[in-house]
DNA sequence: GTCTATAGCATGATAGAC
DNA sequence: GTCTATCATGCTATAGAC
């Protein structure tokens, strides 16, 4: 079961070299550098400076020159990472979908009774999302820049993960564990709740909100209109 | 009392030509065109392109000539309602929050218990982003592309409607009409839910979730939370 | 594998006719 | 009050030296 966020974080070892390292190997075609320490070296600053960038001024506002200035690199040497600028967004968000797909499938698919099922896929999301903060966040914002195929996805991907809470809520109101609510609706407030964590990230800091904090009483809110009375 | 969203919107009376014609007399200074109906008529037509291609790729990502396209205009005629392409971010955003801030503060004055008080300014709050919603996306999105001060007053305005909903939180703790829970991370919460509203509109629209429903529920888990056992 | 230099184009903004 | 024509700038992307 998942306790507290640092055993989450030890146990998954998502560092930023070993998500760019499986970005790399997962997309060798796209990318000129074929050293792969040099090339996962320089992706993780590229990237780093792309979604710092686009977190405080937004992805269009945000030129290659920025982008240059800030990772230290040439526009000639940038290009040898990337095929264009909206390759950028292509590759960090699927690499987003697919880590987050990969992750919260692994913690649900335990034979569990949907109370614990809940309250593991609720931490799960909310660990991931503090872990990778700035890659859910990007993935939010950017969604509307992508074209018309990744568009799709991203919705497809956004439905799939709520519907992972939508069906363990259902069972449990099937089993009678939980009370006859409305599981469609639930399910994306809970949705709601777990991505304000990504996208107001400061406002929580700043009032000194902790991550286990946060998931624990998201978690208490929900079990208050699912426990029966 | 706050009821239905239809009476609501009766009573507020925010067409889109008499938000436009609140905002022309706000800024008579920066609009060139002195004919009040000229003025207003044309103003709809550009803020209603604005928020359609904004929200669809993004206020930096839509050009100008999309603008003008879109809207009827030409470039020349669309300058003598604007100074700059971001005075028009200034210009949407900053009606919306003053709209919404006096909206809220006219619903929550009255003297009532906490209960009511909270489910009042729940539902003025859904239900204005209901008709606002283009607007409420907008900012929310376009926040980021503020100069700072702008900025700044953005994240004050948050607070300040979060704050409404801490301190009705609080009071009913206080009278213990409410349980001990804390009150500053269920108004968080709170705000969290509403916002989802106006983001994922179109996700509730496939649904056939209405306002009044979505409002509803929202209350339902607040008090489910909050009232003693 | 990384750099500098530059092509080629789209953009925001203005001037001035009507 | 609205239009067309044009300017100056800044952008993405490429070519070619090292």
């Amino acid at each position: 079961m998942l306790a507290d966020f640092e055993s989450f974080k030890n146990e998954l070892n998502l560092t930023k070299v070993e998500i760019c390292r499986e970005l790399y190997d997962l997309n060798r075609a796209l990318i000129r550098i074929k050293n792969e320490d040099v090339a996962v070296k320089n992706l993780v600053r590229i990237i780093n400076s792309t979604l710092r960038l686009a977190s405080s001024k937004g992805f269009h506002a945000m030129s290659l020159r920025d982008l240059c200035a800030d990772s230290g690199f040439s526009i000639g040497g940038l290009y040898a990472y990337i095929r264009s600028k909206d390759d950028l967004i292509l590759l960090i968000q699927g690499h987003g979908f697919l880590l987050t797909r990969r992750t919260l499938r692994a913690c649900t698919e335990a034979m569990a009774p949907p109370r614990e099922k809940l309250l593991t896929a609720l931490k799960a999301h909310i660990y991931l999302s503090e872990i990778m903060q700035p890659w859910f966040y990007f993935s939010f914002m950017e969604t509307k820049s992508l074209p018309d195929k990744a568009k799709k996805e991203a919705i497809a991907v956004e439905l799939e993960i709520e519907n992972i809470f939508y069906e363990i809520i259902r069972e449990g109101i099937a089993r009678k564990d939980f009370r006859d609510v409305n599981a469609r609706l639930l399910a994306s407030l809970c949705k709601a709740m777990m991505q304000d964590w990504y996208l107001k990230r400061r406002k929580y800091s700043n009032q000194g909100t902790t991550v286990t904090q946060y998931a624990d009483f998201v978690g208490e809110v929900l079990q208050s209109h699912l426990l029966p009375r």
